[in-house]
RNA sequence: GCCACCGUGGCUUAGGGGUAUAGCACCUCAUUGGUAAUGAGGAGGUCGCGAGUUCAAAUCUCGCCGGUGGCUCCA
């Protein structure tokens, strides 16, 4: 007999010999539910064989391992079919990932298409339920079973000892080189969805083959599937770049070029109300605003270090016009105006890829004491960089961008409270629009590299400046060795928007290289020159990847405050159009964005065009309204109110508006 | 940058060797309608760009540009 301690504490005994399966089954009834096992901490199949005393417990698909081991099981599933329909495709490998799994196959390319077929077969095996059968190999074993795929044997050559052996995984006449655990059959993976086809090179390296790689969903019941789908659909429909047109807000062209973004009106008046909104509290917390120009000269960069260093995340650097006829003349080459470009026998002039060389160019421009720090530099500065080609993407993957960008110029004593303001800016920005889910990463050095520069005793002081400023805002946060720049630790904010997707957003970082490069000083009040340290902070980011996110975070609902026209005002016959002018005319005067349509269409036509622009309020004015001086509302959700008299209403929106009230509510819902 | 797929009026889209569908939006006329599509008419496209094949190319081929999904990268 074997004791087995289960979760709450009882000890069962069982003849040896029980599986984990007869255990469960035993301690929590017929329908446990559990996909697997954790004996003695470790994840195991069901059909585990226990021969000694030991803790169990059950591992449920609702939990994030059970998850885990529900879409690595999927992925056997998928490549079983795969190779069923394509007999010569060759499995490489296919893990569970975050929101699914994917097998990747070295084959001929299949198409979107191709994936019902696949599918079908998928369930055609689940629908057989095919045990999974865990069986423990000899290395010389394996190489038999993995004789015709070089990839697998690769795996066995990097990933095993010599003479160490491995499992596989059987179901049916299929079988994987894998470690488990599994799901006990393939009865379990009756819902999948394969949403993708794609490609990856093997082991990530470029210069490898090329392989095919299928996503899919699997989901525990056809309800959990169903609602997965769902969520999915329901990001599409947030998706900015869809929404970016619907709303009209932003546009590329590729006229203009890929990655640059265009601020259509609408969009421009989104932007521009998070500016206003930062900058109220910028002057609030003493910074100073400042402007600088889009190019440098190259030398600029070289002291900085970002010529020629991260030369090719930049635009290539622009020449005079005289250098440039009189190098031609010479019969120079292209090649040639490089290299001397990067030797600095000639200069130029680059797009900039930061603003910082420039505000630091500020803080140089006077002779700096202790009395004059910190001194906070901030600007809306617009930044150009060389993103790949494929890596762009709508608004949040762009070449030319905004940054909400501030540099602070502090003495050591300083650093602490100035990292800790920083902190406090973005926590006012993000609980004013709401976005409650997020999270902060600390980046630390690696102890063990040289990389960093700096005393490492101001190291030390910095981060635990970001750690205490990290630890002050109340949220999930991480510390996260070896993610530091090289010139200081930083604090990343990492947003999860409404459907669980997260976004890098803003940044805080402390600088100890740039006041160094540049020999940046201030006097202290001993008399004697100091070096001041840098704080580099960007609590949205760029305004483009904000404003991306923002359009998805409220699915193109914007908040009064926000929205680019906030009252659409219709009428319902012509006659109304005098009275519809009136309100516009108040609601203008009292600063709100109004639309008119006093068109002769329909009031039902209307309602149902003006939706589409997402305003906080229709304005439906007719006979009543006209006769006694009131307003009927319509709200985004249908939800009606009518008689508000016109003076209550541009008293409540005003209201709305400067208190930047999350959602539109001057309509009462009916359930009220 | 690499791979696969895609590119038809402002938007959504049919077609797939004989210069092109439809809906919405737009304009005109009629209609004056109380909370998600009134009716009729009209205008708008050298089918991403450039070459090639062909009597004939939106359609086939090649190159380029752009988009999507991945890979790789990201101060």
């Amino acid at each position: 007999m074997i004791q087995v301690t289960m979760p709450d504490g009882t000890v069962n005994e069982y003849a040896a010999g029980i599986t984990c399966s007869e255990v469960i089954t035993d301690a929590f009834g017929k329908k446990h539910g559990c996909l697997a096992a954790r004996v003695d901490g470790v994840e195991r199949d069901l059909a585990t064989v226990l021969n000694k005393p030991c803790s169990l417990d059950g591992i449920k698909a609702a939990s994030a391992e059970g998850m885990y081991i529900l879409r690595h099981s999927a992925a056997h599933l998928l490549a079983q079919a795969v190779i069923s329909l394509y007999p010569t495709a060759l499995p490489t490998i296919g893990p569970p990932v975050d929101r699914g799994f994917y097998y990747d196959f070295a084959m001929e390319p299949i198409t979107q298409g191709d994936l019902k077929a696949i599918e079908k077969k998928m369930h055609e095996l689940a629908r057989k339920n095919l045990a999974l059968e865990r069986i423990e190999l000899d290395q010389t074993s394996l190489r038999e079973h993995f004789e015709s795929n070089p990839y697998k044997l690769e795996i066995i050559d990097d990933k095993l000892e010599a003479g160490e052996g491995s499992t596989i995984y059987k179901q049916g006449d299929w079988y994987d080189l894998c470690l488990g655990p599994h799901v006990s059959s393939t009865s379990k993976l009756m819902f999948v969805r394969l949403t993708s086809v794609s490609t990856a090179y093997w082991r990530g390296d470029q210069s490898r083959e090329q392989l095919v790689r299928i996503y899919g969903l699997v989901e525990p019941t056809k309800d959990a599937l169903k609602a997965t789908l769902a969520r999915m659909e329901e990001a599409k429909k947030r998706d900015h770049r869809k929404l970016g047109k619907d709303l009209q807000l932003f546009h590329i062209d590729e006229e203009v070029g890929q990655g640059l973004i265009l601020w259509t009106p609408r969009g421009a008046i989104v932007r521009q109300e998070l500016q206003d909104f930062i900058s109220h509290h910028l002057r609030r917390q003493g910074y100073s605003q400042v402007f600088t120009p889009h190019i440098g000269k190259l030398d600029l960069y070289r002291t900085s270090g970002h010529f020629p260093y991260y030369q090719d995340s930049q635009y290539p650097p622009l020449v005079e016009r005289d250098l440039m006829n009189k190098l031609a003349d010479e019969g120079c080459s292209c090649g040639d105006l490089s290299n001397m470009m990067k030797s600095g026998e000639i200069d130029g002039y680059m797009l900039k890829p930061m603003n910082c060389p420039h505000h630091v160019k500020i803080y140089a421009s006077q002779a700096r004491s202790y009395r004059n720090l910190p001194l906070r530099l901030a600007e809306f500065g617009t930044v150009y960089r060389w993103e790949q080609s494929g890596e762009i993407s709508g608004m949040t993957r762009v070449r030319g961008f905004t940054q909400d960008d501030a540099h602070l110029f502090v003495t050591e004593d300083q650093l602490a409270d100035e990292v800790l303001g920083c902190i406090e800016l973005v926590q006012i920005i993000f609980d004013k629009l709401g976005m409650e889910d997020y999270r902060v990463r600390v980046g630390l050095r690696d102890p063990d590299s040289s990389k960093y520069v700096g005393d490492p005793i101001r190291w030390d002081k910095a981060e635990d400046a970001c750690r205490a400023a990290a630890q002050s805002l109340g949220v999930e946060w991480s510390e996260e060795e070896g993610e530091a720049a090289f010139y200081g630790p930083k604090i990343d904010f990492v947003v999860k928007d409404v459907i669980g997707r997260e976004w890098q957003l803003g940044t805080v970082q402390v600088d100890y290289n740039l006041p160094e490069r540049f020999d940046l000083t201030y006097k202290g009040s001993d008399g004697v020159l100091h070096r001041p340290v840098m704080i580099h902070r960007a609590p949205f980011g760029s305004m483009e990847r904000f404003c991306g996110v923002l359009i998805e975070h409220f699915g193109g609902r914007f908040p009064t405050w926000l929205t680019p026209t906030q009252c659409h005002v219709i009428t319902i016959r012509e006659e109304h159009k005098a009275y519809a002018g009136q309100v516009a005319e108040a609601l203008k005067e009292a600063g709100v964005r109004v639309e008119v349509d006093d068109s002769d269409n329909n009031i039902m036509k209307k309602i149902r065009n003006h939706r589409k622009l997402q305003p906080a309020y229709l304005v439906i004015l007719g006979d009543e309204e006209a006769q006694s001086n009131t307003v009927s509302l319509r709200a985004r959700n249908g939800d009606q109110v009518a008689g508000v008299p016109l003076q209550d209403f541009i008293a409540d929106l005003s209201n709305e508006i400067e208190q930047k009230t999350p959602v539109p509510s001057l309509v009462p819902s009916p359930s009220e």
